[in-house]
This record gives C-alpha cells, structure tokens and sequence, in this order.
DNA sequence: AAATCTGGCAACCGCCGTAAA
DNA sequence: GTTTACGGCGGTTGCCAGATT
C-alpha cells in the first residue's frame, strides 16, 4: 500500500545532527518519552521527521548505547549469529547489549566480511570459498610475479595458467561434489553418480594427484590397476582437503555450516578452545591440512607495505584486531599443486 | 604541500508488516 | 476489505578524516 515517505514534507532539514538538535531531543524524550514519533519533533521543536528524530535517538543518542570498539568475544558473537541468522541485524543486536543494529552492520560490512573474504570465506555461507574466479586473482597474481622473475614466454605462461585454472575449477567442483548432501545446496535428486566424480578424478593430472592415487593403490594391495576406486578410495584421495562435515557442539539445530571459529580470528594464532566455537573443524585428521582453496594473499608474510599485496581490500587496518591470522599454517602454505612451482616470497 | 584515494560511519531511503480507522 | 499511519529493518549513500601519492 502506497505511503509517501515521511520527509517529502519540504522545510525538513536533513543531515548531520547538531548539538543544539541533540540536546533538544534528549531533553524531550526524557522528560516526555518519544511517544508517536511522528509528532514528536513539533512537540520537541525540531525540523526533523519523526523518523530522522527515532533513528538519531536509537542509533546514536540513546542513554544504554555502548560505544567504541567491538571486542573478541563481541566480534566472535558476531560471526556466529551472522552464521546463523544472515544480515537479521536487528536480531544480532538484541544478542550484543549496548550495540545497535546500525552499528553491528557497519562492522560487518567494514571489518568482518572483508576478514572473510581475504581468509578465502564466503562471508554469507561461512564456508570456504569453491568458485574459481574467487581464486583466479590470486592464480593471476602469482603467476605474474613468477613470469617477472623467470620471464619465459608468454605463449608459456598463457598455456600453464590456462591449464592450472582448468585443473583447480576441476578440483573445486569435484569437492563440491564430495560435499555430504546436508551441506549443499543443490537439488539431490541430481546427485552425483560415482561415476562422474570418477571421471573427474581421472581427467586430473597433476603430482598431486598422482602420488597419491598411487599410494593408495600400494597400500590398499590392489594389484588391479584398472580396477575402479570406491567411495572409502575417493576419500582417502581427497583426505588432505579439509572435510566439510559440520560438527556442532551443543543441540542447536542450525541449518547452515558455519566454518568460521574462534581460533581462526585469533590474533596471535594461539588456538583457542574449540568448545567455545558454535561449530569446529572436523579433528579426525591426524596432519594439519592444506585448504581446499587457494589460501589467502596474506599467507605472504607481510613486509611494512604488504596492504598492496592483500586481495581485494586492505581489511589489515582493523582497528580493533591488528593484523588478521591466518587458518593455514605457514608450513603448509603453498602446498597445493597449483602452487608448486611458484616460489616462495 | 597539495591532490587524490580510501575506510569508517552516521544518516537516509525505500520496503515491509502490523494495527487502526 | 481497503486505506492509511507508524515503527522497524536492511541496503545504500555521502561526508569526513586519515593515508597515500
């Protein structure tokens, strides 16, 4: 139903709030309460809509409003109610006391999402990333600092990066594959046949791979080479990517897989305790593991003037968490194939 | 020192749900 | 049942200060 909107009315200032305007409405809302907001800035004295006068009292004026920096724990509340409850701003504020939900959104858009992405998360799923153009930067970016400290042909570089690209979108999707039903999001009656993840195992051809299809035909005695792999030898194959089987710690029953955990917001990558984590990572895995994705830009150890380096934003500004941890530990970075030949920094 | 860029945040805009007329 | 008023919410904008060139 048509409502025109509340400052049409023309003479209504709009704009940054004086003092003088501030005060007049404390002084009103204190001695009156706000009542109808609507009618409240004549009976206040203001040239603000009611709606400018309600916003500028709960976001700003309000007497219980907490100022200044989130903390960790705020920050961690955060994470796992956005987790949860996607961008229902108003419902993480009812979480965070003193925070309003203006504020709450703000830091998400300004810190948090931006900490997602340079960490390789998806910062609506929580999850790691899988699309390969969300890698292709970093791909790009690499193997043109590679090609300016080897500088072979172009026609070289061209032809690797194609076929790199190639076999990291082939990886991407075939864990994407290997995902438990719960955690996708694509119609089951379309799963995958073992076949198709069969054929993509196949077509994939790099060291990586190889050694340990290998491996597990030795260790499995199967002197059958042609014989096809089951599922337990999918599994062992992939067993160096991070499983994305969601182990929750208390009843709830949230219908998402938030990757997202204390310990990986850590600022000195000290590992925090995983109870206090709505969600961990799977601990079954007796090695640390490489990540499915391309890890984050900020795996290269950051000199002074490393902001240039960070992908997409420059997030290591955060005022209120320093520089950001990094999930992967240094040993392993760059451990992914794709990333062999490509020197260290 | 000046110009330009960037990030943070307060405020606005437009839509939605609900209640009252 | 329809219209209107209102509060609430989430997305977006625009200003400003600090950083960078």
């Amino acid at each position: 139903m048509g409502r025109s909107p509340c400052c049409d009315e023309s003479g209504l200032k709009k704009g940054p709030w004086t003092p003088e305007e501030d005060q007049k409405l404390i002084k009103h809302i204190k001695n009156h309460g706000h009542g109808s907001w609507r009618a409240l800035p004549k009976l206040a004295g203001l040239n603000r809509c009611g709606k400018s006068c309600r916003l500028r009292w709960t976001n700003y004026l309000r007497p219980d409003i907490k100022r200044g920096k989130f903390s960790q724990e705020e920050e961690q509340t955060i994470l796992n109610l956005h987790s949860v409850l996607g961008n229902k701003w108003s419902a993480i504020a009812s979480h965070l006391p003193g925070r309003t939900d203006n504020e709450i959104k703000n830091f998400w858009n300004t810190h948090l999402k931006k900490k997602l992405i340079q960490m390789g998360f998806d910062p609506m799923t929580h999850r790691p990333r899988t699309d390969i153009f969300s890698s292709l930067p970093h791909i790009i970016a690499l193997a043109s600092l590679k090609e300016l400290m080897e500088n072979p042909s172009w026609e070289e570089q061209a032809l690797r990066l194609q076929a790199e690209a190639l076999q990291m979108a082939k990886c991407q999707y075939l864990q994407f594959l290997l995902q438990p039903p719960s955690l996708t999001n694509i119609n089951h009656n379309n799963n995958p046949t073992e076949i198709e993840i069969m054929n993509l195992i196949n077509s994939l051809s790099s060291p990586l791979f190889e050694n340990q299809m290998m491996t597990q035909n030795n260790s499995s005695n199967n002197n059958n080479p042609l014989q096809p792999l089951g599922t337990d030898s999918v599994g062992l194959l992939f067993s160096h990517l991070p499983s994305l089987e969601v182990v929750p710690n208390n009843t709830s029953t949230y219908e998402t897989a938030p990757f997202i955990s204390k310990e990986m917001f850590s600022q000195n990558n000290e590992v925090c305790d995983p109870n206090n984590s709505l969600w961990q990572l799977p601990s079954s895995s007796t090695a640390p593991s490489p990540p499915s994705v391309a890890p984050p830009m900020n795996i290269i150890h950051d000199g002074p003037s490393s902001n240039s380096n960070n992908y997409g934003d420059a997030c290591s500004s955060s005022s209120f968490g320093g520089s950001s941890a990094s999930i992967w530990p240094d040993h392993l970075l760059l451990e992914d194939a794709l990333f062999h030949d490509i020197p260290s920094l």
